[in-house]
DNA sequence: TTCCGACAGTGGGGTCGCAAT
DNA sequence: ATTGCGACCCCACTATCGGAA
């Protein structure tokens, strides 16, 4: 199959806004693809590439390359072309992938180009990606929509499911199993803005203290323990205490869902950025096991011996989980019979925040584990911070937010009267209030250099944030976690805006 | 007819590792 | 030795479609 077909179709899928249409677009395509092609065309189409990520960003595609006339690309042209640019390493891989990529985009036509451009660069943004992938793959086999979106989280892998379906049919869907030693993807949390919310939406419910670390899958088959993030990435080399951990349980085969989270001698958690620093670091792992050691902290059980747990209810795995693994290795929790015990759980989450952790996540007992899926049935609470800071610039949006002022630069106030940036934001925005600061921002303008807007301190807006880290990129050595917009306050003036010192006060614990 | 679940988009800060400078 | 880039951790929130109620 021609590269062009794909590139027009990704074009059709951005120009609809109707799913329904997106995906008779996509079975259209994958029902044309050959055998040979499914692999590449199907994942193309979900935006992402079958060799993964390969090191190929905005700055190493450089300048435009003028376009082939005539579309002569295959797909298995491409694939070949970009596993022989990833096979580069070492001194010269830079400029010797710069001048493959060139060579491919040379050989592709204006449509190609953009189309593969936004696949290296992970922006393929045509309003489609795995999910309706999936159900384009159901409607060109004739497959239940629901049975291949189980199979793909079971399997942690569209590209192996859309394999098999295409070469033999609807009736190799039941393969896809949870096994030992093959990731599914983990089961993900909503938000819920108080305890009692949370709590009157699942009635009897876990409420589990939620630590700030690394989601963790867990994997062990006799002497093999394996480590996946939630993105399914192999980390078992970097977590040798899991692995003895994991070795040390009293059972031979289990899949366990956890967190690994740095303590202190004390026991209370480390930032975040000591475990994230631990977690990635791959070179040393003695050096950084011995300066910042982890521990494993399990939540759920989905696998104990032969038995599949997932669509048991969440009671009877996490008494599998029990069984199995001993408390300080569990993560800690209460049980809630209902709204009428809302002060059991408010208790619970505020001893949790006083031993340092980062909030809770009410779990509905009798949920299944649903891979993949933001369900409803956990829901996260987590304190939140507000500030009153005043909008210093702001960065011209892309996509649907071209042509509005977007991404915030906020600062606080120093003693002089100066401002401190502390971060920007993009997030909390209605359409309303994107039009609305663009114009104003514009108003107070003094500079637009095309990205950046620098603008006259004077706009005060309200914003949330969960916690202030560490920071070497801002002026007062600390920036905000997860700023976002709460609203504008034009009854302030930029003089009655938070200062740094006060938010210091606020944060002892990250004061520089 | 209205409501709501699921998705995609829009980017944020930090850290590590690697290659280039 | 330092710098810049890309990958991957963590993540909040809004708009929209289309099926459920």
């Amino acid at each position: 199959m021609l590269l062009s077909r794909l590139a027009q179709v990704s074009r059709d899928v951005a120009a609809t806004s109707a799913r329904s249409r997106k995906i008779a677009l996509l079975g259209e395509l994958f029902r044309a693809a050959d055998a040979d092609d499914v692999p590449i065309v199907i994942p193309y189409l979900a935006g992402r590439l079958p060799q993964g990520r390969l090191g190929i960003g905005w700055k190493l595609l450089g300048q435009p390359v003028p376009p082939a006339a005539e579309p002569t690309l295959t797909v298995r042209d491409v694939d070949g072309r970009l596993t022989r640019i990833g096979a580069v390493t070492g001194a010269g891989s830079q400029a010797g992938r710069k001048r493959l990529v060139g060579e491919l985009l040379a050989a592709a036509t204006e449509d190609e180009q953009r189309f593969l451009i936004a696949l290296l660069t992970g922006e393929v943004r045509q309003g489609a990606l795995d999910a309706l992938a999936v159900e384009g793959l159901a409607e060109a086999t004739g497959a239940a929509p629901a049975d291949v979106r189980r199979a793909v989280m079971l399997a942690g892998s569209l590209q192996n499911v859309a394999q098999g379906l295409l070469a033999d049919g609807p009736s190799v869907l039941d393969r896809f199993r949870l096994t030992v030693g093959r990731p599914v993807l983990p089961m993900l949390a909503q938000t819920a803005s108080s305890v009692a919310e949370a709590v009157a939406k699942l009635g009897a419910c876990a409420v589990e203290e939620k630590l700030d670390g690394i989601r963790v899958q867990v994997h062990r088959d006799g002497d093999d323990v394996r480590i996946h993030t939630r993105t399914l990435d192999d980390i078992t080399d970097r977590l040798p205490e899991v692995t003895s951990a994991a070795l040390g349980l009293a059972g031979e085969r289990f899949v366990l869902d956890g967190e690994v989270i740095a303590l202190d001698v004390e026991g209370r958690p480390r930032s975040f950025q000591e475990t994230a620093g631990r977690v990635g670091s791959r070179v040393d792992v003695a050096a950084a096991a011995a300066a910042v050691p982890v521990s494993p902290v399990f939540f759920d059980a989905l696998l104990m011996d032969d038995r599949d747990l997932l669509d048991l209810p969440f009671a009877e795995r996490h008494a599998e989980l029990a069984r199995l693994v001993p408390e300080p290795m569990r993560v800690r929790r209460t049980l809630v019979e209902g709204p009428e015990n809302v002060s059991a759980a408010e208790d619970f989450l505020a001893e949790t925040l006083h031993r340092g952790h980062e909030g809770v996540v009410v779990k509905a007992l009798d949920a299944t584990y649903s891979a993949g899926r933001r369900g409803a049935s956990w829901l996260k609470v987590k304190p939140v911070h507000t500030l009153d800071l005043v909008v210093l610039a702001a960065e011209w949006g892309h996509g649907r937010r071209t042509g509005k002022l977007s991404n915030l630069h906020l600062g606080a106030r120093n003693p002089d009267g100066s401002f401190a940036m502390l971060g920007k934001t993009f997030k909390g925005m209605t359409d309303a209030m994107l039009a609305w600061q663009t114009e104003r921002l514009r108003e107070l303008a003094v500079d637009d250099n095309g990205w950046v807007v620098t603008v006259r301190p004077e706009l005060v807006v309200e914003i949330a944030y969960d916690g202030l880290q560490r920071s070497t990129r801002y002026p007062a050595g600390v920036s905000l976690r997860f700023a976002r917009v709460v609203r504008y306050r034009e009854d302030k003036r930029p003089e009655e805006a938070d200062t740094v010192e006060t938010l210091l006060a606020a944060h002892p614990e990250v004061a520089p």
